[in-house]
DNA sequence: TCTGGGGTCCTAGGACCC
DNA sequence: TCTGGGGTCCTAGGACCC
């Protein structure tokens, strides 16, 4: 049997726990920018604010509701998300963390489920003051299905008959499957199928023709099939993008070259904890899609690199290169993004037949700037291209203290 | 004025190999 | 007049996830 375990509305919970005050009350946490809404109490999901929701254009309902509105604040949430998991690996040695918030744990061999389940919520709300949801089911596809129905009853769904996991699906809308996105959801639905139990009564051919084997694998998953293994070793990332849009517009070459010193920065210091180096650099520039009224541009290029490296040096220097490729004038920017790519591990570089590299892939420089920044905070040492005034970062007008992560904004007590 | 960020997997088609 | 067979690797595009 496999389990899901769910953190409720986690980013909204990790901004409550501080601030017990917004108990039973509405709360919206946004997106970068304060942008739009990306996570809801249940009060605010009562009150009918949505899922990505455009920030601006709600504040009339916020103001009416007396919502409270919170800038994303990842640093707490991932602390807040490592608490959990620590705790719900004491339930099973089988655990595979699948996002931020969410967690498959392997209970084969297990027995009473139902209430070794309640122990296991009971448990991780006390220690880390998070509310969980858990379902269990014989495979991850119906886990999932438990795991959302398990939210509106007693936090804890257990499917381990046929005809408990046929009248669940019979009532499951198919769009809320996990594997079925936008445009399968309004495939199926034209074709009539609406529930997850009509979606599993399709022939198996159909399914491979149109959905391809991941489709497949889903529809074996919904008979109770397991085809979706636990993944208990983590990989190796195959790519890592930093990318954030900016405070405001753009068409400033200065500005352009100070945010993307700053994000393939960022990117390298990524790499070298990961222990990778990248094969391949790619820049994008973007400008406001949603601005009819802007012209519109999307270049982008990619440069390989002469052998993989992560030092801060030689990608800053390829990703400006880029940059100074497909900057056009006379545009207003929302983002840049910097992306890497062919990672591979730190140990296994191989130069190329005529490069002339000295030393390791690391170098002294990138050493020192890891180890400045993390003693003095980041950004201490940084490539002067940075600038100083930098005008294009984030907007975030409502970001709560670092509670968890910073000596400073420990709560204090009387 | 203001609309997120970071990933994965699969397939088809083209280039290339012997 | 007639033009093989069996593969691999890479990329772009499209789907999906949180």
């Amino acid at each position: 049997m496999f389990g899901l375990a769910d953190c409720n509305n986690f980013y909204a919970s990790c901004e409550r726990l501080f601030q017990p005050r917004y108990n039973g009350r509405p709360v919206v946490v946004l997106s970068n920018n304060d942008g739009c809404v990306i996570a809801r109490s249940n009060e605010a999901k009562e009150i009918g604010v949505k899922m990505g929701a455009v920030y601006y254009q709600i504040k009339d309902i916020i103001e009416q509701h007396d919502i409270a509105v919170f800038s994303s604040h990842y640093t707490l949430y991932g602390d807040m998300s490592a608490r959990v998991m620590t705790n719900l690996t004491r339930f099973t040695p089988e655990i595979e963390v699948y996002s931020i918030d969410e967690c498959f744990l392997g209970f084969s061999g297990y027995s009473n489920l139902e209430s070794y389940g309640h122990l296991v919520r009971s448990t991780v709300i006390r220690n880390t003051g998070i509310p969980i949801s858990l379902g269990i089911a014989p495979t991850k596809v119906l886990a999932k299905v438990a795991n959302k129905s398990a939210k509106k009853t007693s936090g804890v769904m257990v499917l381990d008959s046929d005809e408990k996991i046929k009248s669940i699906l019979s009532a499951y809308p198919v769009e809320d499957l996990w594997g079925i996105g936008r445009q399968y959801a309004h495939k199926l639905i034209k074709m009539g199928i609406e529930t997850a139990d009509q979606l599993r009564s399709l022939p198996i051919d159909w399914v491979q023709t149109n959905m391809t084997i991941v489709g497949v694998r889903m529809w074996r998953e919904l008979w109770g099939e397991s085809c979706i293994p636990l993944e208990l070793t983590l990989d190796r990332k195959k790519a890592m993008c930093t990318s954030r849009a900016f405070g405001k517009l753009t068409g400033d070459y200065a500005e352009l070259r100070e945010a993307t010193t700053s994000y393939i920065s960022r990117l390298a210091v990524k790499l070298r904890r990961e222990k990778c180096c990248a094969n391949a650099i790619t820049v994008k520039l973007q400008t406001n899609r949603f601005n009819p009224n802007h012209r519109q541009a999307f270049p982008s290029i990619t440069i390989a690199l002469q052998h993989p490296v992560n030092n801060t040096h030689d990608l800053v220097r390829t990703a400006l290169e880029g940059l100074r490729r497909i900057y056009i004038r006379g545009y207003l920017f929302q983002k840049v993004e910097v992306m890497a790519t062919g990672l591979i591990p730190e140990t296994e570089v191989q130069l190329n037949m005529f490069s002339v590299y000295k030393g390791n892939v690391h170098d002294k420089l990138s050493e020192v700037m890891d180890k400045m920044n993390s003693h003095y905070g980041s950004g201490t040492l940084r490539i002067a291209t940075e600038g100083d005034k930098q005008r294009w970062t984030l907007r975030r007008e409502f970001l709560s203290p670092e509670y968890t992560t910073n000596w400073n904004d420990i709560i204090k007590t009387k």
